[in-house]
DNA sequence: TATTGTAATAAAAACGTTTACAGTTTTTAA
DNA sequence: TTAAAAACTGTAAACGTTTTTATTACAATA
């Protein structure tokens, strides 16, 4: 059942007894502590390198709950879309540049995934989280955010509590998006939604209704379709808006993946876009000007989203006590071929 | 500077206290230890329940550094990489069911990083390693697994060293893509390689010069471009192929970034595909089919090969002394429009 | 000279677990 | 009835740190 493992780890306890000093001497000495002489510093620093020593992270995070054990943790709702491995560089560099390390977990939007990596990421004693709440009522984040400990949020907010939050102007984006189709001539423009739970659901399809307003288009409630944010439901809902009798003429979709699974279904049916169908997706990817057509789609600074959230979260640990903030950034529409 | 954490966090001695009881009693309630009246331990379990307790991990790996602290440490190359979240995800599902968290690290193919990651993951004591080295002979991680530390390889192997190692057969991969380019007749085969340090590219580039052989086309040095395994390098190296006096008639590209660099740069030249230019990817994509035009490529089981290792994984950590093992996938051609 | 202050260091406690060991009670067997 | 065994529970040590408090040595001051 024990796991031997023969390599000896070596501890302070090793590099004091090396060094003739008590293990508190060389604490101090590893942590720049004042008041240590200079020679018996060097002689420890020797020790130090020559045994290779480098403190144990985990009693570190024991011992000091309260104080900073370097470690961080976030909350992806899924790996699998493009937009939040980006969010997930900008973190990324900023804790690398700040010597943070990071728990990074995925619950693929599921809710009991979720709460397990909550609870683990809270057993760890982290210093702070970046999360993408799966609602806005996230009970279990809401509680997190209670018990102080530092959280940032992305791409969703949280309602009732103080928090801080990086997101973009998502009715502003699928406004701009939809505006585009109506201008370009398209009357039957309809929307593929991500889970409607969301926020940025809501506020798309906010924006969707209020450009079909501002551009006097009826409202067709058949031409709205709730899915799961997933590629599979881009699929199947792209589906069913072509199978109706009437069907869209353009369609605006929720996210990245729905933009793709709506392709997919596209080309199978051997329609063109944009001359049977337009298309114009929330998130831009690096790879949307080599798709077919070239995709128009409303660009999230994701990089920027994950880089202000780590910042604003490590801002939070050192003084928990600033107020907090909410930062929204601008999207842009990337005009390509596809509308 | 401490940070202020309102919040108690309830610990054994809580439990223990408000059950009448020793922690050393608690502690065998939560471990499903024998030897402990039924009574006791629904009187103690009801606390537990009352209280909130969840036990700390990190006291837990402190005390037990030998034994599970049910948490395993990833070492991803790219995350930027489709590929690799794939490969993510794989070992994702399966650590989620055997109830391991995961520590994700991305070192985009940065050596420092990745020397800096593995440094912490050692310090956190993970109860296990998955990693894809940076080439065969990095120094760290065969350090790591002479220490006994369970590890895994992904996607390139280690040599001079016993580990277990999940792969696929890059080399049969790259001569069924480069065959069926001569087959359809091209004779100007250009290969865009990743890192010529990494066993991948090398092993790729082995089976196209033999695929090359295989249907008696000539060898040009100049066909072979070496990169580092980027989108950004798939770009220009795509553009000198192309500005060649005798430029290539079809490339074979080495990953899934240089793919979708390459296809930008011959979109770019307003050039057409396959008809100007045959492209073969390695590495397929769940919208493969969606790229202009939807792309031939050879496909990784990318999930598959996350699954395997963890699996690896996790056996090795109960059972240290299994022989290792070397478990290499299928590839399969895709073949689509692009050639 | 006796006292005080300061700098450097050591000793010890604490973080929340697990577990070896010891102690106590209950059960079993003779 | 009693000895031995089994079942249960508690005590204390240990994991590797940081930090508070105590100790020492020595210089400065009165």
């Amino acid at each position: 059942m024990p796991i031997e493992n023969d390599y000896k780890i070596v501890s302070l306890n090793d590099v004091a007894k090396s060094a003739g000093v008590s293990i508190a001497t060389v604490s101090r000495v590893i942590n720049d502590s004042p008041n240590v002489n200079a020679e018996t510093r060097t002689r420890v620093q020797q020790v130090i390198k020559k045994l290779k020593f480098s403190p144990n992270r985990v009693a570190k995070r024991l011992r000091n709950r309260y104080a900073s054990g370097n470690l961080l943790g976030v909350l992806i709702p899924d790996i699998q879309n493009p937009f939040y491995v980006e969010v997930l560089r900008g973190i990324e560099d900023v804790t690398y540049d700040n010597k943070y390390a990071l728990i990074m977990c995925n619950f693929s939007q599921d809710e009991k995934k979720e709460k397990l990596y909550l609870d683990i990421l809270q057993s760890e004693s982290v210093d702070g989280l970046i999360a993408a709440p799966t609602h806005e009522h996230d009970q279990k984040v809401i509680n997190l955010v209670k018990s102080g400990l530092p959280i940032v949020c992305v791409d969703r907010g949280l309602s009732g509590v103080d928090v801080d939050v990086v997101l973009v102007e998502n009715k502003m984006g699928a406004y701009a998006a939809v505006d585009h189709l109506a201008k370009k001539g398209y009357s039957r423009i309809a929307y593929i939604s991500g889970l409607p739970q969301l926020p940025s659901s809501q506020q798309r399809e906010a924006g969707y209704l209020e450009a079909l307003q501002a551009n006097r288009l009826p409202v067709d409630r058949e031409l709205i379709k709730y899915g799961d944010s997933s590629h599979e439901s881009g699929v199947s809902l792209c589906e069913e808006l072509l199978n109706l009798p009437e069907p869209a003429d353009a369609v605006f979709t929720g996210n990245n993946l729905i933009t793709l699974g709506a392709l997919e279904t596209i080309r199978r049916k051997g329609l063109k876009v944009p001359e049977n169908i337009a298309v114009v997706g929330f998130d831009d990817m690096y790879w949307s000007s080599s798709l077919n057509p070239p995709l128009t789609a409303v660009r999230q600074p994701a990089y920027e989203i994950g880089k202000r959230a780590a910042e604003l979260l490590i801002q939070r640990i050192s003084d928990p006590a600033r107020p907090t903030v909410s930062m929204i950034l601008k999207t842009e529409l990337m005009i390509r071929s596809s509308c």
